[in-house]
DNA sequence: TAGGGGAACTTGTACAAACAAGGCCAGACC
DNA sequence: GGTCTGGCCTTGTTTGTACAAGTTCCCCTA
């Protein structure tokens, strides 16, 4: 059952998603929803900061707050899983393991992941038939043996280890650049050697901070995008110097 | 005058960030923390939501908090202005405006800045004295006045309209992709035509949601790479299929 | 010793109240 | 006509209370 301040936040993106209230229009005040809804102020208070979040709102003290835009918002299982994402987009998705091995940690991975042996996974995605990311996953040995037991197959790992042992990926961190592809990528996601990729490194843990995967993903260029909102009052984006 | 819960979130994140609380380890309890600063609780609240919000420490209920990571956040400001994001992390920043010119809008930038006349802009950026950024901007025809009137060396283009007209950027969406470097992108960043370059494309608002430029920022490879943290509950981040 | 039960603890949700701070507008004033 | 001021509206901050829901860990039992 979800909470009360999540129903007054999904009805109002609704509402704002089917242009009740227009890019650029004021919201009702706190205390008129506070009134519609039967709810403190609090509450709603509560509603607007998820939507503000979302950046489909904006607020400034003393006036309205204001419809920034329409559209938007991936869930964090949407996002980390390609074929999670993939299928709710109505994109067809293919993929296969082309690697996978056992080794011991190198000191980075051991720091990161801290453990000391890790699975190496090497895994090509497709979208409509065509190849477009190629991911270098390395997995934490307590998680090991569960990817070990998927199909080579199997279309998202994300939800097959989420069935199989109750594996929910709560918390990630990216690492956004481009680079240009070498012999094996280029060779793999059909491409000209140097030819640009957009490259995306991430960690990911679970609920209680335990790391889970280190992955390196590379996309072709012109087949997928990352987007971000952000403002003044939450900021998520950063930008970072390479050495 | 900042709010108390600033307060207590500065001191928090200052103990994260030097070691105070370790990543992995647990935060002290809410009502801990609220008889140290003598506050209420749901003001306790309001600050560690601000360290969640970074991604600085995650959260389950029943469980106690958990610190995610250290080393973190960047203001707004600082990331939408080049200059005050290099002079801040102590890099030595240069620039200049190669060229400049008035036009009719195109559709797209018609709707995307709701105006029908813009100023577009081409600078490049350094970075010890190395070309690492081409920026194409165009801003609104309401700003372009204040704009022109900047020196072309001028380096923080975002401090110095802050510093004259009070302008105040609040809202961006951003959209991160690789692209392969044009003739003119590879002149002036001193690349090969073809080598991989970081894209990306921004809108930014006033506060008052109003659009104020449109811009697209090719990066050097290996020079810059954006970060992000997102969790299950906070997901800013997006994948998007290019067309 | 292994397991279950449960108490204590911790975070999540909701309500109520009050004041502060800033924006907005209309009416007064020059 | 233009400007300024004051009152009203709206959001921001803080405190206090209560209960719900989930986690942790100890103790007791089989």
């Amino acid at each position: 059952m979800a909470a009360r301040y999540e129903h007054i936040a999904a009805e109002l993106r609704d509402e704002i998603l089917a242009g009740v209230h227009p890019v650029g229009a004021q919201l009702p005040s706190e205390a008129e929803l506070a009134a519609r809804y039967s709810a403190a102020r609090g509450t709603v208070r509560q509603a607007v900061a998820v939507l503000a979040a979302e950046g489909l709102v904006g607020s400034r003290q003393g006036a309205r707050r204001i419809v920034l835009g329409g559209e938007r918002s991936q869930s964090f299982a949407e996002l980390h899983s390609f074929a999670q994402w993939a299928k709710s987009k109505g994109h067809t998705v293919g993929g296969e393991v082309l690697g996978q091995r056992r080794r011991r940690a190198g000191p980075a991975e051991a720091v990161r992941l801290s453990t000391t042996e890790v699975l190496e996974v090497l895994r090509l995605r497709t979208l409509e038939g065509e190849p477009v990311l190629l991911e270098r996953t390395v997995y934490a040995s307590w998680i090991a043996p569960a990817v070990e037991a998927l199909p080579s197959d199997c279309e998202s790992v994300t939800q097959a280890l989420y069935d199989r042992v109750g594996l929910v990926f709560a918390y990630g961190e990216h690492l956004i650049d481009a680079v240009a592809a070498g012999t094996e990528d280029a060779r793999l996601l059909g491409v000209r050697r140097g030819s640009p990729l957009l490259r995306q490194r991430r960690i990911t843990t679970t609920q209680e901070g335990r790391p889970v995967e280190w992955s390196d993903d590379r996309y072709r260029a012109g087949s997928v995008a990352f987007s971000i909102r952000n403002s003044i009052g939450a900021n998520p984006l950063t930008r970072l110097a390479l050495p």
